[in-house]
DNA sequence: CGTCCACAGGAATGACGGGCGG
DNA sequence: CCGCCCGTCATTCCTGTGGACG
């Protein structure tokens, strides 16, 4: 039931399957194939059709003992453009250390290794919008000419997306030249779901340990999420660890319900605890200005309960510029909800609210050595007249 | 209808811990 | 060991701005 899982069969996905093997099936008979890009929502196949259609191609091309490399790199695990060249690297055999050089030199290595071994090389980028968002589009401009200078090796580029947008932050040339080949992928409805997850269902768990109820409920929740697939599996996933450790003899409906729940209380805890200090303290003053005032607070006022408790907890408080960067960034992650509003004479600024129960923020401080009593402290603007 | 608040958020720069080849 | 480069996080300095107040 994990969704890194790739099974035999992947249903609802066939058009998507001989498309993608359709492009990258040049590459058996020794020519390069077209650069693809592959766009769809969390959840809805991309990672494994790729993966599938890839497995295939390598036993084929074993078969038929040509030489083609692949290469799959999560851009958004590997975070910037060098740990993903080092991947690339990697996959070729070649030795780069994991930091210290330049991006050029590691690309160069990169380059040489491809043409010492004269392979056709196929890079996997996926969840590529993130690097390309946080670095921008270098690398995949640097990668889409990279046959130019190639005396015998080749590469070919097939690029993965959770977010049609992105297109936007490419360089027309690097688009046109990724985007030879596109597939699209839609999301799963309710009834695909759930004939995935009894798919899956058939090898994970023994015979009516299921009840029809509970799988549809279960695919009805994540076709609800925009049809992500990996939700569902972990929602059932879940729902049947829960059930047997009651010891019940089937998974119910009730179950998933209580899946659902966990799912999502695990995930934000999960994020909570992995915090840097100082956003956790951001956070610590948004939740106690929420003690007394109205439904939200601005970022001023935060500042101010934030230094305070960096006086509290013996730590130097970082600037006002950066405090308001950790809010956007807890803003992002879904903890804090930050908006900016201009409050006309009284300037502008961010409303903020948490993002998550003030139980929870309250449960993980309290499991904290360093941040228990922080969570009872009483800011001193709220103690005065 | 202009002012001016209280910041937003971009850009440049720097400190730091790490690693390279020579 | 040196000089150099990397990524990360933070600071400093900065220009930009929606709209209530006067």
């Amino acid at each position: 039931m994990r969704h890194d899982y790739i099974p035999k069969k992947l249903p609802h996905r066939d058009e998507q399957i001989n498309c993608l093997g359709g492009i990258v099936a040049p590459v058996l008979r020794g020519s390069p194939c077209s650069n693809a890009f592959i766009y769809g929502k969390t959840g809805t196949g991309k990672t494994a059709v790729t993966k599938y259609v890839l497995n295939m191609l390598t036993s084929k091309s074993r078969e038929l003992g040509s030489s083609v490399g692949i290469c799959y790199v999560n851009c958004r695990l590997a975070g910037t453009e060098y740990r993903v060249l080092s991947s690339l690297c990697e996959a070729l055999d070649v030795r780069v250390p994991f930091t210290g050089l330049a991006v050029g030199e590691v690309f160069d290595r990169f380059k040489q290794g491809l043409d010492a071994q004269k392979k056709i090389f196929i890079v996997v980028l996926d969840e590529i919008d993130a690097l390309i968002k946080a670095r921008g589009d270098t690398l995949l401009y640097e990668l889409t000419r990279v046959n130019e200078t190639l005396r015998h090796g080749r590469t070919s580029i097939i690029g993965i997306s959770n977010d049609l947008r992105f297109k936007e932050f490419l360089d027309p040339r690097v688009l046109s030249s990724l985007s030879e080949e596109e597939i699209v992928f839609r999301p799963y409805d309710a009834a695909e779901l759930q004939e995935i997850l009894w798919k899956r269902a058939q090898v994970a768990f023994s015979e009516n340990a299921l009840q029809d109820s509970a799988v549809a409920l279960c695919a009805a929740l994540a076709a609800a999420e925009h049809g992500d697939a990996r939700r569902a599996l972990d929602l059932l996933r879940v729902a049947g660890e829960l059930a047997e450790r009651e010891g019940a003899d089937c998974v119910s409906e009730e179950h998933v319900r209580q899946a659902e729940k966990r799912v999502e209380h695990d995930r934000i805890v999960e994020v909570l605890e992995n915090l840097p200090v100082h956003s956790k303290l951001v956070l610590c003053s948004v939740y106690l200005l929420g003690k007394t005032k109205v439904s939200y607070s601005i970022t001023g006022d935060i500042y101010g309960i934030y230094c305070e408790l960096c006086e509290q907890s013996g730590l130097s408080p970082l600037t006002q510029r950066r405090v308001s960067g950790l809010i956007s960034e807890l803003d992002m992650v879904g903890l804090l909800n930050a908006r900016v509003v201009s409050m006309g004479r009284y300037g502008r600024t961010k409303k903020i609210r948490l993002g998550i129960g003030r139980s929870l923020v309250r449960m993980v401080f309290s499991n904290s050595d360093r941040l228990r009593d922080l969570v009872g402290y009483v800011p001193t603007c709220l103690t005065g007249p």
